[in-house]
DNA sequence: AACTATTTATAAGA
DNA sequence: TTCTTATAAATAGTT
């Protein structure tokens, strides 16, 4: 419009997006009032932007009011909610299906060039299928070092117990041949607190 | 805009008011259009003609689907009349809203600044923070894990050490005493493999 | 946020 | 409706 043309693709640079974003919003809502007035139209207008803010217009009424013209005006009369259990269910394929979208997305996002946009509504959902995989690999060597650390407490009472059994011998080697060389009170590690649990 | 100022009121002439109709609201629509390409926006816009007929376009994704969106977007009253089943969604909806502000927040907070726009790039800053977080708990979790991994590997061989001392003290006892009821290759635990590294 | 050089949108006419 | 064109508006880049 103005020094320079635009490319109609998404504007890189997060500044220039913000501001192209307020300047455009704002001229988008004065056509649409302008339309309303001039031709004597019912316009809504709602503009979500990528960080989730919501701007709305609604000409002659509430956004309500207009939704429930626009719900009514296909259905000539129909009841939105006289089938609400094949409405769900579709919904959720198509929502796996996004999110299987989003995966690839993301896959060749992080592989490939980087050239691929991804809005912020995918990276939360990629963020999140990635925790996910991150988790699975980090429980199961969790479970693994906790597999270790049950063997070597199993370890610990098997010596434990044997070198119970290996010093009561002594003592009954001693007493049977009164020879009282041997220290039976050794300082040896047979006794260790296990101070962490 | 051409060709003569325009008054911002109801155009008389039927014939312009059409034509105005038309030209005009093709504009806008192209407006919406360009908006929610250049700066990633999810942006709906219904005109309802003077006539009663509907034009509509609704940028990434349904109408629907936005008016959905629109309908659960926090801060507003709702709707009195709910379809049926959307309890779950709508929870949804809220849930991953809370998450998005708790990011948002999060944001803010590391860098200060009480800007409320987030670029890719500062998202993936927050990204890469809220991992090395996340890092730092669980690798302080995996060094007590493996701290006593380590005590107990210890322990093993304090206590290997001490089998070891004990055998040889009965093994002395035997010689120096001729008692040869006791058996020295005893099956004890003294050798356990070390299948796990 | 304010300023322009340009591009775009569009009012009037055909 | 569509095309043309003069002109008003919108706005991209800059300050």
């Amino acid at each position: 419009m103005a020094r320079g043309r635009v490319q109609m693709k998404r504007i890189d640079n997060p500044v220039h997006r913000q501001v192209t974003f307020c300047k455009r919003r704002a001229g988008l809502l004065k056509k649409a009032k302008e339309l309303s007035v001039l031709c004597d139209a019912e316009i809504g207008v709602v503009i979500f932007s990528a960080h989730g803010k919501l701007y709305e217009l609604a000409t002659k009424g509430t956004m309500q009011g207009l939704i429930e013209r626009y719900t009514n005006y296909n259905g000539r009369t129909q009841p939105v909610e006289a089938v609400a259990e094949p409405m769900e269910a579709k919904k959720e394929i198509d929502m796996l299906k996004q999110e299987i979208e989003i995966l690839q997305k993301g896959l060749r996002y992080m592989f490939g060039g980087g050239s691929e946009i991804m809005t912020l509504d995918e990276l939360f959902v990629l963020e999140k299928h990635l925790e996910i995989w991150i988790y699975h690999i980090r429980s199961t060597k969790m479970d693994i070092m906790f597999q270790e650390i049950q063997m070597l407490r199993n370890k610990e009472g098997i010596l434990n117990a044997a070198n119970k059994y290996l010093q009561d011998k002594i003592e009954e080697n001693i007493s049977n041949t009164d020879f009282t060389t041997i220290n039976t009170n050794m300082p040896h590690p047979l006794t260790i607190a296990n101070n962490i649990v």
